[in-house]
DNA sequence: TAGATTGTTAATCGATTAACAATC
DNA sequence: TAGATTGTTAATCGATTAACAATC
């Protein structure tokens, strides 16, 4: 089922092509819904059935997914394993992303000790602070290392990411220093939106308080709804 | 400047339009932008100067503030500290919202010891957990409960929102508690959409994993082109 | 006043939804 | 085969950008 459409949904992306932000923010949820459909033992699951549950519609779900290639199979649907697999894939989940934190706070810890990250393929390999007193020791068995000894550190390990959980006057030179490094992703939990010249380097940004001030214009904008 | 324009711009507001995500995800930023301009001295910005810091279009910036009143003033542009307080307003952020955690783990802590929510008006009153060797202690000055007195405390206290930091499994159940007991909105970082049929509670969902996907996405996309 | 810059309308662009022929 | 559902084109909707008269 699907698997034959496999080459040539395949030979059809065309990863030059610009895909929209919005369908690439919608990328983890499918992922995730059809991740739980897995682990429900759904095997096979139509774009309005799905679309139900996303709270979607089958027309975007199709429009999405046909980004990438024909993952479905008319008067079938699509192969929940397969699709989940295919999605997986250009997300990049089916490769190892090598992690490093610097900024060893609480933000640090909470993201080295959820499993979560790891079992998706972006294991946490160290952090880094300017506390020495944090030197040498480890949180979930990951040390931390002196902020001097990331360089030395990059030269000799393969480092895919870097999170960046330290405070926002911090963070643009830290930022800065990673790029110089060689370091070519990077996601943010700064409260400031990190750029750089470099094409190459791609950020994330996590504004957690952004979020929260969303939530609260929601709540005011309720009570001032009659 | 821009005082008398005030009262104009209050009177033409008209809550009750539906003002799209679109605008409201970027009023935080607009936020912070006037917020780091007010520190640095900066009195007076036109929408043509902010956009080029902020990497936006000046015409999108009037038009996002025009869905709230006339900010501005002809031939001055606008003063940065009444632009930042209207905003800070609109967001709600001249309130004071009442914060629980529920599940006390890193991210809670993380979030608990973050000084930045409660100086934005969002502090942390109480936190709670299943773990009863937890119960009876604090973090940051904040005490944490058992889950069972979660009633009784909202019954006391005024809770504006409650925060989930818990496990996938355990998060529809206890968000629908919360909703059960009175809480109008939650800030979910539990790794699944809340939905609610009550049309007053509203739910922003925080899916660091997903941030972390799309970062992945964007890196593979990268090295596939040429 | 002249210059600058807003508020706002009109034009464009892109994203979502609808429709349907293709096809499993 | 008949029924179901995709992939894809066309229509619609909404958001962004451009333009300019209003006005400080």
């Amino acid at each position: 089922m699907g698997r034959i459409k496999l080459t040539y949904g395949i030979e059809r992306v065309n990863m030059n092509e610009q895909i929209s932000q919005a369908v690439i923010r919608r990328l983890p949820r499918y992922y995730r819904y059809l991740g739980d459909l897995l682990s429900q033992g759904v095997e096979r699951i139509s774009s309005n059935e799905l679309s139900v549950k996303m709270n979607s519609t089958a027309s975007q779900i199709r429009q999405d997914l046909n980004n990438f290639g024909g993952f479905g199979q008319q008067g079938y649907g699509y192969n929940v394993k397969f699709l989940h697999e295919e999605i997986g894939k250009i997300l990049g989940l089916d490769k190892v992303h090598n992690m490093i934190i610097v900024g060893a706070g609480n933000l640090a810890k909470a993201i080295v000790r959820y499993d979560k990250f790891e079992r998706l393929g972006f294991p946490v390999i160290a952090m880094f602070d300017v506390d020495s007193k944090l030197f040498g020791t480890k949180i979930n068995d990951i040390p931390i290392y002196s902020l001097d000894e990331l360089e030395e550190f990059i030269k000799n390990n393969r480092v895919d990411i870097a999170a960046l959980t330290l405070p926002k006057n911090n963070a643009v030179k830290t930022a800065n220093k990673l790029v110089s490094l060689g370091i070519k992703s990077i996601w943010n939990f700064a409260h400031v939106d990190l750029q750089f010249d470099d094409e190459d380097v791609v950020v994330e940004n996590v504004h957690l308080s952004d979020s929260l001030m969303q939530l609260s214009y929601n709540i005011t904008r309720k009570c001032n709804d009659e």
